[in-house]
RNA sequence: CGGGGCGUAGCACAGUUGGUAGCGCGCAGCGUUUGGGACGCUGAGGUCGCAGGUUCAAGUCCUGUCGCCCCGACCA
């Protein structure tokens, strides 16, 4: 991208309506913009960030077996009125609208029920099992108070992935891939190190779930840990009885604060049941459908990694989710040139500022955007036909041969 | 939803006892600059969140309403 092609602007000073520091930076350096509180739109290099930590999930989900749709928005009362959900005193969440011709819409929260049905069209037999479906989709959820940018919002872009199995055996095989599948996502994202396997609490469905927590100040959690952090657990199921079934003394263990990044669910007949989706065994008989549901917040790790990974200057990306790889500065008129060429023969992978600006401006922006490598060429480089590469992260520059550098 | 704070130009802010709105950044033009947010001159940009009310006169006072931030509660 050319930068000054682009519409956005950074600003020098953050919007007073943003507190946490990452979303600071995220709205400064033009990646989102705010509508409303808890509601936000994606700037062409926001929208790039989200692109990047959806493909890493989209492959490491294909790869144990699961299929992506795209569900509906709007959703049937129906399914919801069967389990008991569609009642605002038994989900204060809801945004619901209307149809013109009549009746009641709701603006999906979450897709248990829709997908429940569904999949009732498409599952009779045991040969059809087991089925793992999931998409990318904007969830709104009428929170109570929205914080923290784009960390807790009313609208966000989640993924969510639903398991149908025949059996126990059947669906804890997939709840063990799916676990396994959820650390190399986070490892991919570059907050592996940081995020741990949570016990939970199991809501209305199962005594536990599991919870993915990363350790961040400004998450909403506070987690309990001991020292390898074999054991961790979230605040809410912090009590004797699960002490005891875990093994560790309430002395052990310690606090963080963490932010939630995913979620994982064992549902058995809790949605298949009410709704009826069942199938056929080997023998003939009409069996229950044993669901999980599996999520992740897509745009809320967006915003996890911007708090973690950011520094005085402003964001830096890991580089498997940065919007663009590097970020390039020509320096004079030998350098614009040189800069030029090289901009033309990687499009996409480099953000070109070809602004008309001082020096100076240009790193100010390369920081604050939090590109991985700052490419400068210069009359200085091109004395000895280099470039010179500096690491957003560690801040060190080198020089490299104008022709061996690999975009 | 309880408590606290706050809405004035794209962003950040000032505005005295009520007298008809201002600074910085950004933006436009010209010129000088060009390896760390440079400078000079000129200029554009506001129904002061919205709606009522009080008053000769409201950014300022009163009522209502919408929205924003923080703490707490809540969070399949």
């Amino acid at each position: 991208m050319r930068f000054s092609k682009s519409f956005v602007k950074t600003l020098r000073t953050a919007p007073k309506d943003e507190t946490a520091r990452g979303a600071q930076f995220l709205s400064r350096a033009g990646y989102v913009h705010k509508e409303l509180a808890g509601i936000y739109d994606y700037l062409p290099l926001g929208l790039r960030v989200l692109e990047n930590i959806k493909a890493i999930i989209r492959e490491e989900l294909n790869n144990i077996g699961c299929q992506e749709v795209l569900m509906s928005s709007l959703q049937n009362p129906e399914p919801w009125q069967k389990t008991d959900r569609w009642d605002i005193e038994k989900m204060d969440i809801w945004f619901k609208t209307e149809l013109a011709a009549g009746g009641e819409l709701g603006l999906a929260p979450t897709h248990e029920e829709p997908i429940t049905k569904m999949m009732q069209s498409y599952i009779s037999s045991y040969k059809d099992l087991p089925v793992y479906v999931y998409q990318f989709q904007t969830k709104f959820r009428n929170e109570l108070r929205a914080k923290s940018g784009i960390m807790r919002t009313r609208e966000f872009l989640m993924k969510d992935l639903y398991s149908f199995a025949s059996s126990e055996d059947e669906h804890n095989k997939f709840y063990h891939a799916a676990e396994q599948a959820y650390k190399r996502i986070y490892d991919r994202l570059g907050i592996g190190q940081d995020t741990f396997q949570t016990f939970a609490s199991g809501g209305v469905f199962a005594k536990y779930s599991h919870e993915f927590q990363t350790l961040t100040d400004i998450g909403e959690d506070t987690i309990y840990y001991n020292a390898d952090k074999s054991v961790v657990l979230n605040e809410e199921v912090l009590n004797d009885e699960v002490l005891t079934e875990l093994g560790v003394q309430r002395e052990e263990l310690q606090s963080a604060k963490a932010a939630e990044v995913g979620n994982i669910f064992t549902l058995g007949t809790k949605y298949s049941a009410p709704l009826g989706l069942v199938f056929n065994n080997k023998d003939g008989e009409r069996k229950i459908v044993l669901m999980g549901c599996y999520g992740i917040g897509v745009s809320r790790v967006m915003g996890v990694i911007a708090e973690k990974s950011c520094d005085e200057r402003g964001l830096v990306w890991p580089e498997q989710v940065a919007p663009y790889k590097y970020y390039l500065i020509g320096i004079g008129k030998e350098g614009t040139k040189q800069a030029e060429i090289l901009y033309r023969d990687h499009e996409n992978t480099i953000l070109y500022d070809d602004r008309n600006l001082r020096p100076g401006e240009k790193f100010a922006d390369a920081e604050l955007m939090g590109i991985p490598y700052r490419v400068v060429i210069s009359d200085k480089t091109l004395a000895s036909n280099q470039a010179e590469i500096t690491n957003r992260a560690t801040g060190e520059s080198k020089l490299v041969d104008l022709n061996q550098i690999q975009f």
